[in-house]
DNA sequence: GTAATTGCAAACCGTTTGCAAACCG
DNA sequence: CGGTTTGCAAACGGTTTGCAATTAC
């Protein structure tokens, strides 16, 4: 991803976004705007629902709005898709942050970063093998957390929970 | 994965499948055994839709035995989950395959796989760290192919296709 | 002014589920 | 036989989309 790149000034989202648009003849509304501050205010792995809800306590906004804007948000290099979880997509906002990985407990859900910089060195390898551009990557790690050893239902993993209205 | 243990005889997918059933209280029935045997037919990362249009031609099945299949043949260690795709999930069988990574074009969904055997260490290293036990992990690399260079779009990426009836 | 964007509601589509009939052990 | 599994069709739920009204530039 663009981010980290360090001994450079770093701009803030807003200034990203408004550039992004810009150039890409696209307007700089307010519902963009919102949406965007929302995300670098959260420090968690999002649904869009989520993201809904707590944007929706401030201001009108539409779901549809979220999500025609989160691809833009993604295509700037702000947010990125991090996984999914019970069918729904989750995100984090990755601008001006180091990258990292994920991992995750397969019976509760738990997730824990970590930082893996060997993984740059992969990336360039594989990259280099089969004549791609590289972007960026994901890395997750399956397994169980501590408090999930053991009680281990030797079944299906976490089913998806009914919407809590 | 239990899978890629050397030395040691590999007992055929449908064996491991009928173990894991009879230990679960559950039945072989012709549906699974089917559905056992297309998945370890095709060499691809299929969707439940490819599975299921390709059985359909060899026989009477529904789309909702495979929706209950799949999760038992992962739980049995058989396949797993690989990517998902413009809102589908992809599989792929992996009972007596070395593990390996996936590197994907963003623009046109071309799949590579590699094999980094590093990861290995950095899932025993992030797995002590933090108290998990390890189940697998998953590591996508993304970025274009030697094709799509070039013609980049920048954009929003691939647009859910519609579905092609 | 005018093309882009918004909100709404309906459409979409992959997946899950209730139920009666079929069937494995 | 009895509890599992199947197929069907309907329900679910996250996401996308058509459209008229609104708005950034």
């Amino acid at each position: 991803m663009s981010a980290g790149k360090e001994d450079q000034i770093l701009r803030s989202e807003l200034e990203v976004l408004r550039d992004y648009l810009r150039r890409h003849g696209m307007r700089f509304t307010p519902e963009r705007e919102a949406i965007c501050r929302e995300v670098f205010a959260r420090h968690d792995h999002f649904t869009v629902d989520e993201l809904y809800l707590d944007l929706r306590r401030k201001r009108r906004i539409s779901r549809a709005s979220l999500y025609r804007t989160i691809p833009i948000l993604i295509a700037a290099g702000l947010i990125s898709e991090v996984f999914t979880d019970s069918g729904q997509t989750r995100y984090e906002h990755t601008y001006g942050h180091e990258h990292h990985c994920h991992l995750l407990c397969l019976e509760c859900g738990r997730v824990v970063e970590f930082a893996e910089p060997s993984l740059k060195q992969v990336e360039q390898r594989v990259a280099r093998e089969h004549g791609f551009v590289v972007r960026g990557h994901r890395l997750e790690v399956h397994g169980l957390c501590p408090r999930c050893q053991g009680k281990e239902k030797e079944g299906r993993g976490r089913r998806r929970e009914k919407k809590k209205t």
